[in-house]
DNA sequence: GTGATTAACTTGCAAAATGCAAGTTAATCA
DNA sequence: TGATTAACTTGCATTTTGCAAGTTAATCAC
């Protein structure tokens, strides 16, 4: 698992920013939390993990808390319990979209061929 | 290893093209590869595996074979024995450039103060 | 033309990440 | 106040990644 100070202090492998950026979401599953919050705005732990992806539990739980250390979600009532304590995306977090709609835009175009129940989502 | 099969049939997790461009590019490497082409156009393998990142070189080997076999990027010699034989972005590889724009422009915004060292490359 | 060099891989194994099933905890509902 | 359930955690098997070393064949020096 993942320890505290790995979730704070990512290993950067070069200076570059696209790949900084991929040391952070590089992953199949940190982007699919993004794109969850996008189209809904908020969510909580079983609604993720209700998601078309079927991401496990313990890879949520793990992606939720160095999403939230990076201040890309956050929690919607910081002082409630966890249950039913959504979370949504922050300025930061919002600031993700276009990578994600160019990401998408390129999905559709260009794997429509090798991908035939590919839809149009956002 | 992967096989022929797999690689040239990925298993696609849901029909959301976000999620669907994840499933063959959401991985640490792929885009570094992609963003290498970008900036240089042409490269051989002995060269992607000098980038300051460190790819190891099976790791290259199979996503340099999946990234052909998804006509991403190209031999740039066909028929040539691979020795000094580049590769270079297809039409379809080349439409990634604004996904690794905006995930530029995020990670330098947004990754500057917890990465002191990141600078500007694209 | 031949022996040395080296680019482009492959292989073997250790380490890390992921996936699956089950368990735990605590807030809320009846 | 006992049952339910959302939000996690844990244990272990499987897969992916990383590292070091090995292999192969094209080219270069002579």
């Amino acid at each position: 698992m993942n320890t505290d100070s790995e979730l704070l202090n990512p290993e950067w492998r070069s200076p570059c920013p696209i790949a900084s950026g991929l040391d952070i979401l590089g992953d199949k599953w940190s982007l699919i939390i993004v794109r969850d919050l996008i189209e809904h705005s908020s969510r909580t732990y079983s609604e993720f993990a209700s998601s078309p992806e079927g991401i496990s539990t313990n890879i949520l739980a793990s992606r939720l808390k160095q999403l939230e250390s990076l201040s890309i979600i956050e929690r919607v009532n910081p002082d409630k319990p966890s249950r039913n304590n959504a979370f949504q995306l922050t300025q930061r977090g919002k600031a993700l979209r276009p990578v994600l709609e160019e990401l998408g835009k390129w999905s559709q175009i260009h794997l429509k061929e090798i991908h035939p129940t590919i839809v149009t989502i956002i």
